[in-house]
DNA sequence: CGATTCCTAGTTGCATACAACTTGCGGCGA
DNA sequence: TCGCCGCAAGTTGTATGCAACTAGGAATCG
């Protein structure tokens, strides 16, 4: 598990606009920055649970770093509401209660509504192209009862769908709100037919957008998935 | 210029979550967390300019602090996408350009609409009384020609709609944006008339939220404005 | 005289050491 | 036995020093 330190190779990435946190590591980083998207790759896959400390010193020892990248690393993540530091106890991963998680519902679903909208109005091609493809590869995935394909291709959809609105700032926001609900959403997949029904959704989702339909995309639909969400919460 | 390192005082604020960034510089705060908010206090009010280069060690001279924590508060910004850091040159205020601009309005648009949209929804009686009490002081300021005292009752006003929402998220998301747009409304209000302009806004949509008006709160009016943001944009 | 190369100042990124604070446990007294 | 005080371990926050990299200018060669 212990890695030796090796920084070779250049680096020239700028960091700060751009949303990065894709999953593909370029090896052109900065330390603070390689640590940073590799928790909130566990966080938001639910490797990491909520409400679970991360101690400085065992995560410079996992990354063969000091403390002081791993310090820059967690603010980077504290800021963005991913992690929440207390002094003199640690950093602990958001944990939300059942309150919380509704409002953060509440506020995806505006965004993805926005994005709909959005996406609806300035679909190009080779958005088009990548939303159908996602789509497609989803529901290969569901049929087969692919979890972790379906999750993957389940987030490439929506991302498609952001880039769609051609606007980065909206694109931005809800990407990252996908970020932070996932440890929650993660739960929410478990049976097949639960994927099935994500499809479902989805496909509704696509003819709206692609139909380029100025209507608000089925509403009703995506209110009545929130609140099975929020039926499950208080199940659990 | 000068101060003495004086940390005493105990600390207790946990950070992360809460959208602190208010005013109110608590005294209980760490060093990097002053320093954040008190840049960020600077730049959204324009007394940085977008572009500037900001060096670690004379911000670092200028607290009165050592690099870490101005280090540390750097990277929170550059997370949040305030800042922005290139390698081996600085770290800068984002500055946009006109496309950008545009992008980041039409964003900010679409979420004061949905914060419009909840606080008609859920308007408390505390929420109400807020919002009229930073709508006339905004209009005592815009009349008596007061720059200052309208842009903070302008900020107060809009938060208070955010609060409104009862949904923490969107108004973090909402007073966030406030936040990055900051350095670019502020020149839009140069004159009187300008102020009084925005009251007139407000009014509308003091009228549609109190109304608990389910309808979208005058969107062609918002829309309007933005535009009018573009087009003094291409005139500079 | 122009282009190239090397060097130096200046910057960021990282590592280590230290100071301040929180907290849990053990001893002491009532 | 119960409550309080104090100490010690563990944590975070900060300071300082060094290494890596960039950029700009001066010296050199064609």
């Amino acid at each position: 598990m212990v890695r030796l330190t090796e920084n070779s190779g250049s680096r020239m990435r700028s960091e700060g606009g751009g949303s990065a946190t894709m999953a593909g590591q370029a090896a052109d980083m900065t330390s603070s920055q390689r640590i940073a998207e590799s928790l909130i790759d566990d966080i938001s896959a639910g490797r990491i649970a909520p409400g679970a400390r991360l101690d400085e010193h065992g995560l410079a020892a996992r990354f063969g770093t000091s403390r002081t990248p791993v310090r820059e690393a967690l603010a980077r993540l504290a800021a963005r509401g991913v992690l929440r530091s207390e002094w003199g106890r640690g950093v602990f991963v958001s944990d939300y209660g059942k309150e919380e998680l509704s409002e953060m519902l509440e506020a995806m679903q505006e965004l993805e509504e926005i994005c709909s909208r959005l996406a609806a109005k300035r679909l190009t091609l080779r958005n088009e192209a990548a939303i159908l493809s996602a789509h497609r590869k989803c529901a290969e995935a569901a049929e087969a009862g692919d979890l972790p394909g379906f999750l993957k291709a389940n987030d490439a959809f929506h991302h498609a769908i952001y880039e769609a609105t051609q606007n980065r700032f909206v694109s931005e926001i809800a990407s990252e709100f996908r970020y932070r609900t996932g440890p929650f959403r993660a739960k929410r997949f478990r049976t097949k037919d639960d994927m099935l029904d994500s499809v479902r959704l989805h496909g509704s989702l696509v003819k709206t957008v692609l139909g380029r339909a100025d209507a608000p995309p089925a509403e009703a639909l995506r209110r009545e998935v929130s609140l099975k969400y929020i039926e499950a919460l208080d199940q659990a």
